[in-house]
DNA sequence: AAAATCAATAATATCTGATATTTTGACATT
DNA sequence: AATGTCAAAATATCAGATATTATTGATTTT
């Protein structure tokens, strides 16, 4: 959980953060000299993050022609919330299965504090979004913490935050609805019914596609 | 499919192959200065290329510390064939209810190259094994090639590779039962049945790691 | 002898600057 | 509008320099 720091570690992340957050729009050239001033690095150290980033999928390089944002579309964002849903629900039924007192209290602390921002959120205090979304995301792997696969969960963490990238860029979030099936996951999952939160967690991301693609009009 | 047009492309590609083969051990270090020597390139190409595939996974990058091979243990043995399973028929059925004639011409060739080298090798010819990998990634390429998700096939990728590796390293296979198991993957997917299909593809998977976690003792 | 200390050596992370090659964009020609 | 030409820009790659960190081996301490 500690990464940053190395220079090129440090790189990486603000780079990737600025993609997903949106302030580097899909499909614009990251051109070297630039990124040179703006992100404080020598072209080696960004090239090997954009290196790293394009393996991921956040970045494309292209041969002699350098390295792009990755561009976003309506089959992309889909084929993203399926397989997260793929990789999630089984994360989920593993955790289920596998998760014991420790597993219990840290969700119950993420539930509860994310539930604490979504009140505030819904009464119209929009002012802490960012730490609203790290609470989303520590509440989605407190869920699936206990499944005993680091290569899942490696995988679940790229597929969540492109998955994030699309929300970021429509800007517009569901409120009510969410919080819901939070709850109802959350729930399914203390009760360690598998399958009914299994169910929930794939009706959360599929909503979530739904609404996505609605803003993306 | 053309990749090494680059320097640093080739160096990739190179070492990872050097990685799934077992040429460079699991856990040994990577420095900097024979690899230069090793593969012909300069530090910064050879250190964007190991960045790559530290986050695909196949290097380890520790802080100050430089590169190393990924470990290998039966326990990520475990996980690897279990998301392979799971992404693996996630898209045959894709696959099977998308694929068009053009799919079935190229599963149908895929398959007769695969059987005849498998004949060959059941003769006692092991002559051309590394053909017949080749071969048998472009049958399992071949029957999920039209599930029309890049995100699913890279992903798939990149488990097949990492379970190569492991199959490379006990230098073992399993000859008449597999030849079968693909001839029943084949002839379901034909048959567009996709339950049937990836019925046997999990059997076939699941029935390698038994085969692969006994000849790692 | 085991453990701790510390200097010498080796290796990594990073940056700068140089070169060859390729791509891009402007301009001119057809 | 399509094509061809050429200079400017950008990338890919390399070598070499520096600072920092790790490792090793010798020396001292317990």
């Amino acid at each position: 959980m500690k990464l940053p720091n190395t220079v090129g570690n440090s790189v990486y992340e603000l780079l990737k953060r600025d993609i997903i957050r949106g302030r580097l729009a899909p499909g614009s050239k990251l051109k070297l000299d630039p990124l040179k001033a703006q992100y404080a690095a020598s072209i080696s150290t960004l090239r090997e993050s954009l290196n790293r980033l394009g393996s991921e999928g956040f970045v494309r390089a292209e041969e002699q022609r350098g390295f792009f944002v990755t561009e976003v579309s309506p089959d992309d964002l889909r084929e993203i919330a399926h397989l997260r849903v793929l990789l999630e629900c089984d994360a989920l039924r593993a955790s289920i299965a596998n998760g014991d007192t420790e597993w219990e209290g840290n969700l119950v602390a993420a539930h509860h504090k994310l539930q604490l921002m979504e009140k505030r959120l819904l009464e119209g205090d929009e002012s802490e979004k960012e730490l609203w979304k790290r609470y989303d995301w520590e509440f989605h792997l407190a869920l699936i913490q206990a499944c005993n696969s680091q290569n899942l969960l490696g995988l679940h963490t790229i597929l969540y935050e492109k998955y994030l990238r699309y929300q970021m860029l429509v800007l517009t979030y569901r409120g009510q609805e969410a919080v819901e099936e939070h709850r109802e996951m959350f729930e399914a999952a203390l009760a360690r019914d598998a399958e009914a939160a299994a169910r929930h967690l794939k009706i959360h991301v599929m909503c979530g596609l739904e609404h996505t693609l609605a803003a993306m009009h």
